[in-house]
DNA sequence: CACTATATTCAGTCAAGACTGAACACACTG
DNA sequence: CAGTGTGTTCAGTCTTGACTGAATATAGTG
């Protein structure tokens, strides 16, 4: 069943996506999905990835969908081929990064809701705010870092040109 | 049952961040455990937090003892009182963040596995690479940024004193 | 227009784990 | 040592959602 080709430090890796993935919320299918096109360098279709992650196309079908909606996956053709082919977005590192953003943003969103709420002790709020303080540092940080990122030098050559 | 006392407000809250903290992998009850404690100035002992979220004792026993190993939790204890009395850690802050540093950083440690499997096309090293360097940036970026906070000016004055 | 290849959707199964009440363990108190 | 207040553990229920095979849609091909 499955990953029949390809060292099994392969098939290792893209079990620990799988798990590693999970832990974000995501399907673990997904997970294994993503490490599997991680290290493919061509892109595969969902009956390739299906037979090789040894999963039901079902799942693949649901779960590339899901990743396409967020980003990190691109669905493409190739030329005299009917079947989509999923591959890395080019941008999925920025991608996921963002998935990770939303949730300090919403977590930033809890501690300014609690500091609006009534009545409160001033320790509490201090504590709310130092707290908030905190992670705003963070996000700025991070969106910092993502610029840099963006800004960076592009690669000298690669056989993928766009 | 439950939220007796206390504004709709502070009830609509706990509810948020027990939500929130789901997407964290936490039971709900750990989250609003969270956000109660978070919002109050005194300790709460465990039949307190479960009376006031109104749910069991044994969901509260048993996360806040995981809230208090991840030590965004202390228990403390309340002179002439054989209670168990919980309430936030002084540094929850930062653990929570570090707890959230920590998905980070095995995110990183699977990609640089990535990078090191063999047979690897240039063009995926390559991108292999590019996605390390923005996360390991942004593992940095929010380090500084937790120092900087650790080196925070003191509190002014407040109730509680330690 | 049949026919085939492909992708999506759906009903059903299954497993993980959150949550609970009740039993239990422990440690004070008199 | 009984009795009581407190925290923990356990067996069982229930919900959620992942995953699947099969049915269904969709679109190309002759």
């Amino acid at each position: 069943m499955g990953n029949r080709d390809s060292s099994p430090c392969i098939a290792a890796f893209i079990e620990r996506a799988g798990c590693l993935c999970e832990r974000d919320g995501l399907p673990r299918i997904a997970g294994r999905i993503l490490g599997l096109l991680l290290v493919s360098a061509e892109p595969l279709s969902l009956d390739g990835i299906a037979e090789r992650l040894g999963v039901s196309r079902a799942s693949v079908s649901t779960d590339a969908r899901r990743l396409v909606e967020q980003g990190v996956l691109e669905r493409v053709g190739l030329p005299g081929d009917r079947k989509d082919y999923y591959r890395m977005a080019s941008d999925s590192p920025e991608r996921s990064l963002e998935q990770k953003l939303v949730g300090l943003r919403q977590f930033l969103a809890l501690l300014d809701e609690a500091q609006r709420l009534p009545g409160q002790d001033p320790a509490v709020s201090e504590r709310l705010a130092e707290a908030s303080a905190l992670y705003r540092d963070v996000m700025l940080a991070t969106t910092d870092a993502l610029e840099r990122w963006r800004a960076r030098p592009p690669a000298v050559a690669a056989t993928q040109s766009a």
